[in-house]
DNA sequence: TAAAAATACTCCATAGGTATTTTAT
DNA sequence: ATAAAATACCTATGGAGTATTTTTA
């Protein structure tokens, strides 16, 4: 048996004659006529009673309809959703983001995959270092990284989506709050608040580097996990960060924040994937994150 | 696309080997490569990423592969449920049935029918006279009567499933009660509850003409619609009724059943279906039913 | 270099066409 | 008498076979 029979009788059983539905399949009717037949005889069932005056369906005509249509359209569905898989618009993406943009940047890529891949099953992983991230895509856990730099690893492939603006976190009514920017200079003697240290947390890196560079090294009081922490323990008044700004979306109440003068500045927001498996739903991901 | 491009897609996705796929197909490697090859250029996407070392899926092609599974099988099954239709080993049937019938024949012939016919979906509507039955089966409500004689109608056929023995059904303590078998004489004097007559039910007419034959019309004091309520008015100690001897069935306390002696002595039960519509399913469910 | 997929070609089975017959109203 | 399905027969597309080449691990 072949699709052609189901496509065939499919016809014959809508028009309920021969002739329009041969025309309808732009066949002449003898050979509809013979493959109806071919059918019938292949299931050992009788599907249309017909005269040369009126088909109509038999019971079991009337059930193998129905089935008839729901295989041709799930041929159909098929490969839409083998095309739409091909194309990147369906199947799972996993997307692993940094504290620093895992309240800003993350939410609003995850609805515009939403709106304009919805056939994509869209799954988060936030507040993962950098280093957890690059482990994370090699062994599959997730599909595409949002990290910091400096990243090294030359089974990755990185595009810079965007520059951060480095800002200092202050406690409200801190002393420093009172200027517009603030000097890295000025942090000589305050207490840091920073992620988990030694090559975890690309911030904390920054912080060192900024403050060796300013000729002092910075009083790291507390180390957290999670960026959600580290801002509440500034509005609690136990220290400063450093962050960048994006940050400041979390919209913790007792915060200031400040730009930082330093060089440089700014620190970028990258998106990675693996340079092998291109798969092409972190192409159309990356497309998206763009038009961001 | 025809069900030879995914009968021999799901070969070489679940062998991903070509030569051993062929083999499994008894055809040739190469008509095997040029069909899957024509299946992905028609679907536009790649399923198979094949060196001369190693086949596999693409996502793609898991996910083609899933769905082209799940339409063979769908095809199979579209193929089996018909024959089973036309076997009439699967589909509806709607069996009416007469109030003596109603507690002891139909509640078996039900079970029987589940067991031997589960693809049947069987539907029931008790306590019809027989009049009705008629009826119900010409505007299609039923497709297999369960009735008593005497019925005429030319486009009915007929066949009789058994004899039931006529009973005469006596409140516990009644004088007649104390005899073996009751005579139709005996009952000159008798109240008794029927069922509603004039042509509407068979066991009013059987009364009157068994009553008719002894030489007095009978004192009907209640007429009722359904066999449970005529028994139990009988147990209510209202009157008597003559009723075939499956109705005692019913189990209500406080009647006491007896053989009437009467020419005939039994009467008759019949199944009945239109004699044109043959539909096989009948044709199984007498089957179903002579066997009991 | 060896195993396996792809290519090149050939052949014939059968889907589909044309002409005609049968059948039911 | 006529519309429409079935039958008979023919044609040619394309599925499948054989022989060979290409590819990669």
């Amino acid at each position: 048996m072949e699709l052609r029979h189901l496509r065939y009788f499919r016809a014959v059983a809508e028009e309920l004659h021969f002739g329009r539905a041969a025309e309808r399949l732009h066949i002449a009717q003898p050979p509809l006529s013979q493959q109806i037949r071919q059918l019938e005889d292949e299931l050992g069932v009788r599907l249309l009673n017909r005269s040369t005056r009126r088909v109509e369906l038999t019971p079991a005509g009337i059930d193998y309809l129905q089935r008839t249509i729901a295989i041709l359209d799930a041929v159909d569905a098929a490969g839409r959703h083998a095309q739409q898989i091909a194309e990147g618009r369906r199947g799972q993406l996993t997307i692993g983001c940094v504290g620093s943009a895992t309240y800003s940047l993350l939410p609003r890529l995850v609805r515009a995959l939403r709106e304009q891949l919805p056939g994509v099953d869209v799954g988060v992983r936030g507040e993962m270092s950098a280093p957890a991230q690059l482990t994370a895509l090699r062994v599959g856990e997730i599909d595409l990284a949002l990290l910091r730099p400096p990243v090294e690893a030359a089974d990755v492939e990185f595009e810079t989506i965007r520059s951060d603006r480095l800002m200092i976190a202050l406690p409200d009514g801190h002393p420093l709050s009172s200027s517009e920017t603030v000097d890295v200079d000025e942090l000589r003697d305050a207490d840091f608040i920073t992620h988990v240290g030694h090559g975890r947390s690309v911030m904390n890196g920054v912080l060192v580097s900024l403050c060796t560079a300013a000729g002092f090294v910075p009083r790291i009081r507390h180390e957290v996990e999670e960026t959600s922490t580290l801002v509440t323990l500034v509005a609690a008044g136990l220290g400063v960060a450093i962050v960048p700004e994006p940050t400041s979306a979390l919209g913790v109440a007792g915060v200031t924040y400040r730009p930082l003068d330093a060089e440089p500045a700014e620190i970028d927001l990258l998106a990675a994937r693996l340079r092998d498996r291109h798969s092409p739903i972190t192409t159309q991901a990356l497309d998206v994150l763009r038009q961001i």
